[in-house]
DNA sequence: TGTATGAGTTGCGAAATGCAACGGAGGCCC
DNA sequence: GGGCCTCCGTTGCATTTCGCAACTCATACA
């Protein structure tokens, strides 16, 4: 797994989190193990039959993400031959990334609308589409961001911070 | 790339568009060009050298993505040695799935801070992290959420549309 | 005419992926 | 205890993708 990780930490002068990312999750099924997960499956052989993989390939993906804190791996009290993988709190943040990566395809594939759908608990409506927003919240478009270098940033008053509800913030950006 | 697709389409009796999504930016280099492609990088050398890609690798890819409508392709008219890559619509519309993607591994990675990064032209502060939103733009955590077959829903008076800016809406979820 | 540059290709070894068959611990029933 | 089934893997081998270095080839440039 050398490659991505050595050489990208170094981009552009700057570096970047996103290959951290992809390590973890940039393998071909991961994101599919990690839509099931979501969806509820929590045994090898329902995820080895429902996604048809390999299973020596399910295996591996399995212990890889149990590896970076995505899943976590248990063998059930009440039988012992089963072992139960759960989604972690690290595992559950990917959720915005997933779901945003599921609409573009919804959006440009050919119209194929997605089951199940993510629904607001409360009214039961399909969730919004992910955006990139202000530090206040405000929904930004492509055209209104510029790129900085973190050594250019300003500091304005005392950047509020967004409201409450969400995934945890993240450090900075 | 036959595999992956075959299976997916029809996942727990429901179909998702994640496969779709997988497809075109699923493999090993792909949101690694498009981050180059989004700091400015068009052309293969800058490609090869940012990255540090093998060249058939990054040859293969680009002409990927281009099939997949993500980059256009352009000889340039005053050099015509050189090839501009260029980001399409569909594909500055996986910005927010990349930068779900960086701040995951940002908040969960080695404390790497990400450089540069995206601010708001208005104020030039950073953006604030990427969440899921109800559909009128309330954020939403993981425990407030239901997954739905599309069949459940509940239409609910005229779903408002959500406040003007972002990346045009994605179909319905 | 000769040299350099940008954008790829080709050939080949190394690694990841996919498939089918096998293994082995744990439960279940008599 | 002995036979059988279930769940979670592992092993061996064919196929595909990846990575590296060297090579092509059409421009530009002097």
């Amino acid at each position: 797994m050398g490659k991505l990780r050595e050489v990208l930490n170094d981009m552009t002068g700057g570096n970047c989190a996103l290959p951290l990312a992809l390590e973890a999750m940039g393998e071909r099924w991961s994101f599919m193990i990690l839509r099931a997960a979501f969806n509820g499956v929590h045994h090898f052989e329902e995820f080895q039959q429902e996604l048809n993989i390999a299973r020596n390939i399910l295996s591996n993906r399995l212990s890889r993400l149990v590896d970076h804190g995505i899943m976590a791996r248990e063998v059930m009290a009440e039988d012992r031959r089963k072992v139960r993988y759960q989604l972690t709190e690290k595992g559950i943040e990917l959720l915005p990334a997933m779901i945003a990566l599921r609409q573009w395809g919804e959006k440009w594939g050919a119209g194929v609308p997605s089951t199940p759908v993510l629904v607001d608990a409360r009214d039961e409506q399909p969730i919004g589409p992910v955006t990139l927003t202000a530090h206040d919240g405000r929904v930004i478009g492509y055209k209104e961001l510029l790129w900085k270098h973190r050594s250019e940033l300003q500091p304005l008053g005392q950047a509020r911070v967004r409201a409450e509800g969400g995934l945890a913030p993240v450090a900075a950006e």
